[in-house]
DNA sequence: ACCTGAACACCGTTCAAGT
DNA sequence: ACCTGAACACCGTTCAAGT
């Protein structure tokens, strides 16, 4: 019954089914001990989703720029901040969930303004960049629902889409838009324009 | 006690308090009934919820788009969708908890659509170009934390900058880094730079 | 130092019983 | 048709009491 057994076990019920679904009194009984006993170790149950937080973000892999043009470089970065996004859904929840998104982007961050100097950018300039980017990543984990899932009734915006009937809308674009798209595509599309537009 | 009333009063508390200070309970006392009696006019909180959620979507005010040329219009669509979702953050968080977000976002898109068919692009590069604007605004939203607010010890991304001293980051753009922003500045360039990217 | 049990103040929801 | 009351199965948290 170490704090460290505690926050694990927590933090293997959060991973497996989402942050509602840990109660003091379920992982109690997980532990095989009484609810009020977890109190002692750690503190409420907050407390208890921070410190699964931080141990989450401590294992959270480095970015690690790849490429050789300065170009290539940021690319990379950023698409391997939002892979990292996409395959952590966890953590990025809890983080909202805590008001600490800021903990759990800063690492990348840093990563990506490093190599947005080496590329020769400076002050306001590279500072609305970067963040550019950043909001591009921020959509596509809002867009992409990476971290809330449909629940049975809801509609897409494909479904939605397909019972439109606008002639102003190009009926190649309705039906672009009526079809499922990897986010990936979009992601790229924009990113590339930014770039390009940035760095030449 | 009619489902009008039941879903007004619990508006009013999701708007005033949040979605999880909606208690059936509360809401019961507040309309002076026995918590039990709210269950044979709407069916359960999550359909409660829904129904609030219906409300606040068609009370929300059209976008009109404004300029004359295209490249205009199109950006007065997308700064109106980012205005609306940030004085509406209760309507997207409602979305956002019942995964809904689609019906939420639905009308901007559909009149974005419509501009950006004016202006002359069609089928899968338009919808790239949709989706793209769309992930800005989505980005906006989630990093500005529209819908999530912080808690009282929780660190900005610009206290989080203060501490960093690293000599791969350009010192200028550290410091704007560390300096608070309204994001509008940064939709602003991001837009600008894919509206000129794509419209020419 | 560490754990239990009882207790408090909450929840959402069902359902028989009343009018 | 509409509402109440009792009841069930949950919560997070505190705190005195035990070892």
């Amino acid at each position: 019954m170490s704090p460290d057994r505690i926050v694990d076990t927590a933090r293997r019920m959060v991973e497996s089914a989402g942050i509602e679904a840990l109660s003091m009194r379920k992982l109690a009984a997980e532990l095989g001990v009484a609810p009020t006993a977890i109190y002692w170790h750690v503190g409420s149950r907050e407390e208890l989703l921070h410190a699964v937080l931080d141990r989450m973000l401590q294992e959270l892999a480095p970015i690690e720029p790849a490429g050789t043009t300065s170009a290539d470089r940021v690319a990379s970065v950023a698409h391997a901040i939002r892979s990292q996004v996409r395959d952590t859904p966890t953590v990025h929840q809890l983080a909202m969930h805590l008001g600490r998104t800021a903990d759990a982007s800063f690492p990348g961050q840093v990563v990506l303004a490093r190599e947005v100097s080496h590329a020769g950018l400076s002050g306001d300039e590279a500072a609305d960049f970067v963040r550019a980017i950043l909001f591009l990543i921020g959509g596509f984990q809002l867009l992409e629902g990476t971290f809330r899932q449909r629940p049975e009734g809801a509609r897409t915006t494909q479904e939605l889409w397909r019972g439109v009937d606008d002639p102003a809308v190009d009926p190649a674009l309705r039906a672009a838009l009526s079809e499922a798209t990897g986010a990936d595509g979009v992601f790229d599309y924009a990113l590339d324009r930014l770039l390009r537009s940035v760095l030449g």
